[in-house]
DNA sequence: AAGTGGACCTGCTAGC
DNA sequence: TGCTAGCAGGTCCACT
């Protein structure tokens, strides 16, 4: 599910009810993707700082509890969302972490169990610094430009769009999002990475910065379990030119949006206005 | 090294 | 109406 835009809208939610929250009892539900690395127990106590986003994930940083100096790195995998609430009910059997504080309780909340709540003593340690190692430039990163595109795509063969979902290039545009800004750059998501020139990574680069960002304002997508941390849902799903619109007409020339499989993904596109 | 495909898990939908 | 195959926003790992 969440692709960089949701995950922001979620640490900005996070931002807004739990800082400097102090950690009053942690419950764990069914196991995630792997082990959180200490005892529940040992977060009593902690107090929240800002939270932070890498790629797709969030830092919660925590210092004062018996475990000390350190915090949890958070993924929402697939179908993951995170809310605060002020009056939890009992947790759902798709409830795998509360996280009770003197201002809210933070509830995970994940069917497929594809997200992650790992605890580290820092984001350039162990076992932090590993899941953040291959990860690429931020797209709001003033590093980020059709330069950098260029030269990461140098001796890529393989298609543009499973490239950029990877992450190692530019981190953030999953699926929804990749397809999106090869449509607005008018690209052909098949396209051997190594293909493109120059001024078409420039557009390219710019696009994914302003699809994301567009996005953002949005409230990000809400297909089936995206929630903000208030509970609202995102609206840039309404505002897709290509994602999930196989067979219907494109938006700029009329003609009919085509879906094709790459890596074992849907990627959406308009044969017309995207070009190899 | 780069590329490809399978794995993880659950719920929903389209099609028979 | 009921079953089943296929599909879904991510990413790690094993294999060629």
């Amino acid at each position: 599910m969440p692709e960089l835009p949701e995950v922001e809208v979620t640490r900005r939610g996070l931002s807004q009810h739990l800082i400097g929250a102090r950690v009053q009892a942690v419950r764990l539900g069914k196991p995630l993707r792997w082990p959180m690395g200490c005892a529940p127990q040992a977060l009593v106590g902690a107090v929240v700082s800002p939270p932070v986003r890498r790629g797709k994930y969030i830092w919660l940083g925590l210092s004062g509890g018996a475990q000390g100096q350190g915090g949890l790195l958070l993924h929402l995998g697939m179908s993951g969302s995170l809310q605060v609430l002020a009056q939890p009910g009992p947790p759902g059997p798709h409830d795998h972490l509360d996280l009770v504080t003197d201002q809210g309780t933070l509830r995970l909340t994940d069917p497929r169990r594809f997200g992650a709540v790992v605890w580290s003593a820092g984001l350039d340690v162990l076992p932090a610094s590993k899941l953040l190692a291959r990860l690429g430039l931020e797209p709001f990163d003033a590093a980020w430009s059709g330069a950098h595109l260029h030269a990461a795509t140098r001796g890529r063969r393989v298609a543009i769009k499973p490239l950029l979902l990877g992450g190692e290039v530019v981190v953030g545009a999953g699926n929804i999002y990749a397809c999106e800004a090869l449509f607005r750059a008018g690209i052909d998501p098949r396209l051997a990475a190594h293909r493109l020139s120059k001024p078409r990574c420039d557009r390219l680069a710019d696009e994914i910065r302003a699809v994301l960002a567009i996005a953002i304002e949005a409230g990000g997508s809400s297909l089936k379990d995206f929630k903000a941390t208030d509970g609202a849902q995102g609206h840039f799903q309404l505002m897709t030119q290509v994602y999930g619109r196989e067979g219907q007409p494109c938006h700029h020339c009329g003609g009919a949006i085509r879906k094709v499989v790459q890596g074992q993904r849907a990627t959406y596109f308009c044969p017309t206005c995207q070009r190899r």
